[in-house]
DNA sequence: GCAAAGCTACCTATCAGAAGGTAGGCGTGT
DNA sequence: ACACGCCTACCTTCTGATAGGTAGCTTTGC
């Protein structure tokens, strides 16, 4: 089972979904990244669709795994919501967007199981900023007035439209800005 | 002259990105809901990139009039963020995303032209957004923290991003909640 | 006054290239 | 022996775009 074709040509169809967007990447561009003849991708994925649904579910997996390790490296909720920062700032750092933002934004021409991937990455998300925001008021380290199951939502919405902000305006800054503002306020009033 | 036919595919244009992206919708999407052939498109835009350079002006140029009639209706900072908001809520009534929010992720690919028309509209919404925060901080009506150059881009960032996000999760309360978390904390602490 | 000339807005027919996908063959490793 | 991984060759459909034509205004010259 040659794994290496196989894993080479999920990762270099999630860098060229992130930058291009589904319907904007092709086989043709996939092969000649891989260095391998267009056919033989079909070898590994009967069709498009099945390496969509493959990539989404390899960026969730590792995404899922990211989040662990971040609750686990910090005890603290601020230092939970910077490390999730951090995990958006690698991607400005390579120029891509987020793969389920940028699949959010075709959601009415993805096959169903894609729809289906997008949102279970963003409630997975969701789900982990719920926990780390109510641990956050429950410690008094985060703003009185947080209700865990909106702000999570603000929180995830900010964090993505930062990125794509930045992105498009090309200037990594607006990411910081945006994303300081946003923490900045979230933080106990004094102390 | 037939302004009807051009002003009638400019408008189902920007639909059609708005809902599938720039590479995700076609002339012959376009040709079938404008109920014309698709080769008489190109009697009014030679190519699809002079359409895409018309619709992003047309749509900035909308979208420059709503800033400024909310600007006019509201004299208070937290009144035109509310009104900068509804702006969105229409999209979100429609399950249309913002035209350059949409285009914004597939930048990498996007002719030139529409590149700096994506940028043009972002940094329109900055000005505008730095303007109101500005006020609202020498009024004492939003939290003292502020740093209206810097918030702005949170607010851009968070209204895009909790579009995208509602839109994907097929969930209209998604973009309320993002919102109303963001503009609460927005306001001053205790007034 | 009115016809020739030109313009506008659309049509049919067609194009070359790229899209995703299929069929079948050829080596290699076990 | 045979399954795996990749190849060449090919197919259909769709892409944006062109060519050339037609009907119906509007303008122009005399």
């Amino acid at each position: 089972m040659s794994l290496d074709t196989r894993s080479a040509l999920i990762e270099k169809a999630t860098s060229l979904v992130r930058r291009q967007g589904y319907s904007g990447f092709s086989y043709a561009d996939l092969a000649e990244a891989v260095r391998i003849r267009k056919p033989s991708i079909h070898h590994h994925f009967p069709s498009k669709e099945d390496l969509g649904v493959a990539i989404v579910a390899a960026y969730t997996e590792r995404f899922a795994t990211l989040l662990e390790q971040a609750a686990a490296q910090h005890q603290d909720p601020v230092g939970r919501l910077n490390a999730y920062a951090a995990m958006y700032r690698l991607g400005i750092e390579t120029r891509e967007g987020c793969l389920c933002g940028v699949l959010a934004r075709e959601m009415a021409i993805l096959p169903p199981r894609l729809q289906i991937g997008v949102r279970q990455f963003f409630n997975l998300n969701l789900r982990w900023l719920e926990q780390v925001l109510d641990l956050g008021h429950k410690e008094s380290q985060l703003h009185p007035l947080i209700v865990a199951h909106r702000e999570a939502r603000t929180v995830l919405a900010t964090l993505q439209g930062a990125m794509s902000l930045a992105l498009a305006l090309d200037d990594p800054e607006v990411f910081e800005q945006a994303v300081a503002g946003l923490l900045d306020r979230l933080r106990v009033p004094e102390g």
